[in-house]
DNA sequence: CTGATGATGATTAGTGGC
DNA sequence: GCCACTAATCATCATCAG
């Protein structure tokens, strides 16, 4: 497990402006941004492209992409992982030197529904023949919620919210807003400047005349691409945190969607942080049958969100284990023996000491959470060995 | 004990003037 | 290249009511 240091920490102002210089030595790019592994040297930041469309996206046409993914990393298993984009320096970098030195495809979800959402995936799935989910979801905010057309002040320009998080907006906030939204029709320059900061920082809507709130938990459902109530019996507030921990079901399923041609009797998932389930909801969209789903996942409220939905929804085997620490590499083993292997790997680790809104514990990927991570590689390494030997 | 509420910056990347 | 500036960001904590 200790393969794979953490560079993160230490003197960061120094550090900061000598990376400055080696980044534009080490990364050229495409006209399209995406940047290019030069010198095959993993040690360095690895900043993504901008704009940030991953490797393809729905109705785009595909740019030739250079990517090589080790023999040892080829075929099944297939593993898809998942983290936020904008992680301090250094930590892209260590968790793609332990996954087999794939290079991340950073994708924001804007480019796929109406919200903003940067994430990176590293997996050693195919890349030609995605299909999306279709409908396609609104691709702005008016499109997905029409009744706010009404409130909507023409001076607020957004068409897309930004990443939809675990915190919501408190009264106070909305409520000073209201009250600057009664200062002119329309309010002056500078006012009106204020109001739309705050409104970007919460994802709030016009629900009225002068009057703000934030998002509902089921209209956070909507955007991420599960079915309505899916987290309903939560208290709000944990629906909020579960949602906004969740993956964009619909950037998921692009990229899973090139498994249903290749299973197309089902597939066995070993699901690690499963969460409220985006990556089975996305499975389960695509049409693709899960036969056995091994879930790990330690907390109680979206591990009952997630047994509800599968309940309803599936007929295959669902075991639920606890905790990443807890699954030993024998019990791993255990498992690829009973159901002949794992076809999908898949999971997003925590990124509470990653994300940027973190006050008070953006520790890196070794902080207490996102340490985690080291599990997911420890599993995948379990099931990969136990699948090699069968 | 659960659940709602409000207060709590720093680290990044990008842009544009010089 | 350097610097000021804009902008976004899967969050955490204490506190209080019930």
């Amino acid at each position: 497990m200790n393969s794979c240091s953490n560079s993160f920490g230490g003197t960061k102002k120094i550090r900061l402006l000598e990376d400055r210089k080696k980044k534009r030595k080490q990364y050229g790019g495409t006209a399209h941004g995406n940047q290019i592994f030069l010198d095959g040297s993993h040690d360095e930041h690895m900043p993504p492209p901008n704009p940030m469309v991953g490797f393809s996206l729905p109705n785009y046409r595909q740019l030739p992409v250079d990517r090589k993914i080790p023999k040892k990393a080829i075929g099944r298993p297939f593993f898809y992982y998942e983290n936020v984009a904008q992680a301090p320096r250094g930590v892209w970098a260590t968790i793609s030197r332990c996954l087999y030195g794939i290079q991340p495809e950073y994708v924001d979800s804007k480019h796929l529904c109406a919200a903003a959402r940067k994430r990176g995936y590293i997996h050693n799935l195919p890349i030609e023949n995605r299909a999306p989910l279709l409908p396609l979801p609104p691709m702005t905010i008016l499109e997905a919620f029409p009744r706010y057309k009404k409130w909507w002040p023409s001076w607020d320009t957004r068409t897309q919210f930004n990443c939809l998080r675990t915190s919501v907006a408190c009264q106070q906030l909305t409520g000073s807003i209201g009250a600057l939204a009664r200062t002119g029709n329309p309010p002056p320059r500078n006012i009106q400047k204020d109001m739309i900061k705050q409104c970007k920082e919460y994802n709030l809507v016009w629900i009225g005349k002068n009057k703000v709130a934030a998002l509902e938990p089921e209209e956070i459902e909507y955007l991420l691409g599960f079915p309505k109530d899916h987290t309903r019996g939560l208290a709000s507030t944990n629906r909020h945190k579960s949602l906004g921990n969740s993956f964009h079901v619909d950037t998921v399923a692009y990229h899973l969607s090139v498994l249903k041609g290749m299973f197309p009797n089902g597939v066995n998932v070993l699901s690690l942080f499963t969460g409220i389930g985006g990556g089975e909801v996305a499975l389960h969209r695509l049409g693709i049958n899960m036969r056995t789903v091994v879930s790990v996942e330690i907390d109680k409220a979206s591990k009952r969100i997630f047994r509800d939905w599968w309940d309803q929804t599936q007929t295959g085997t669902l075991i639920e284990i606890d905790d990443v620490k807890s699954l030993t590499d024998d019990q791993v083993a255990t498992y690829v023996t009973t159901f002949g292997g794992f076809d999908l790997v898949i999971g997003g680790s925590p990124c509470n000491n990653l994300a940027g809104c973190n006050r008070s514990s953006r520790h890196g990927l070794e902080g207490k959470q996102s340490v985690l991570f080291h599990h997911y590689v420890r599993i995948l390494n379990a099931v990969k060995s136990a699948m090699a030997r069968k």
